[in-house]
DNA sequence: CTTGACCCTCCAGCGGCTGGAACCTTTATA
DNA sequence: TATAAAGGTTCCAGCCGCTGGAGGGTCAAG
């Protein structure tokens, strides 16, 4: 399987899967003309690869995952911390996010949005 | 004064305030000895810039807003069309980050997280 | 034999800083 | 007065996770 099959099948843009293997995510096989050939295997991976960063993993959680994932024998209580780890990032982010929305939402409510000059949203910026 | 006394009044570090001074944002005049000079001016500047920017304003949006600060006859509808393009990038955002806290949060409900190998949250990644 | 779709590598850049090296200046202390 | 600590300077590199583009090689169809 070329690359770009792959992509299309692993929903994965090519580039991406290039960058991937680069980090030592995937180390497909080489045709005689240069080409990288994927197998199954491969493209099963990629697809768990994108699935986890979907998921909000980062690259290093993706490669611990991954590990796991072929670690007949793992604990599931080690993904699941790496999970929960990353469940909590999300829900930071979150709140991060909805505490600037809060404020941001409050200003552009109050900010009539007219040809006039006066703007409660600078005013806030502006506040020294 | 001195870049420090701004980093400290500012709430920015000062490595923040040289990059903003790199990209145009300040112009601070400089002393005999290199240092930079910082006016009130300048620091309410930068304040306003940390604001925005905690705001979730791109650098980008905050040279506009700037600008609209700085224009005494700018209309208040050209800054709250910037501030509602931002609101609905967090909104996006926001959103996205809730599809993958529901998704996982799930799968680590799920997830007994003891020492025996079976994990749905692999299982899930790994569905082909 | 050419066209066009695919593939390759390599380098640069995105945003918004941040860390560090290597150096200079000012201030405080012994 | 010597010196050390705390501040300032520049410049270059790196973070994350790709993405775009240049400049080429390869392959299948017409």
């Amino acid at each position: 399987m070329n690359i770009g099959e792959v992509a299309k099948r692993s929903g994965l843009p090519a580039k991406t899967i290039r960058y991937y293997e680069d980090i030592g995510f995937v180390t497909p096989a080489r045709g005689d003309n240069g080409y990288r050939s994927f197998g199954e295997k491969e493209l099963h991976k990629l697809t768990f690869l994108g699935r986890a960063r979907g998921l909000g993993f980062s690259i290093e959680d993706c490669r611990t995952l991954m590990a796991l994932y072929e670690d007949q024998g793992r604990a599931s209580a080690d993904v699941k911390r790496v999970a929960q780890r990353n469940l909590s990032e999300i829900d930071a982010k979150i709140a991060d996010l909805q505490a600037m929305r809060g404020t941001l939402s409050h200003l552009v409510a109050n900010c009539a949005g007219d040809g006039r000059p006066d703007c409660p949203i600078l005013e806030d910026l502006g506040r020294g």
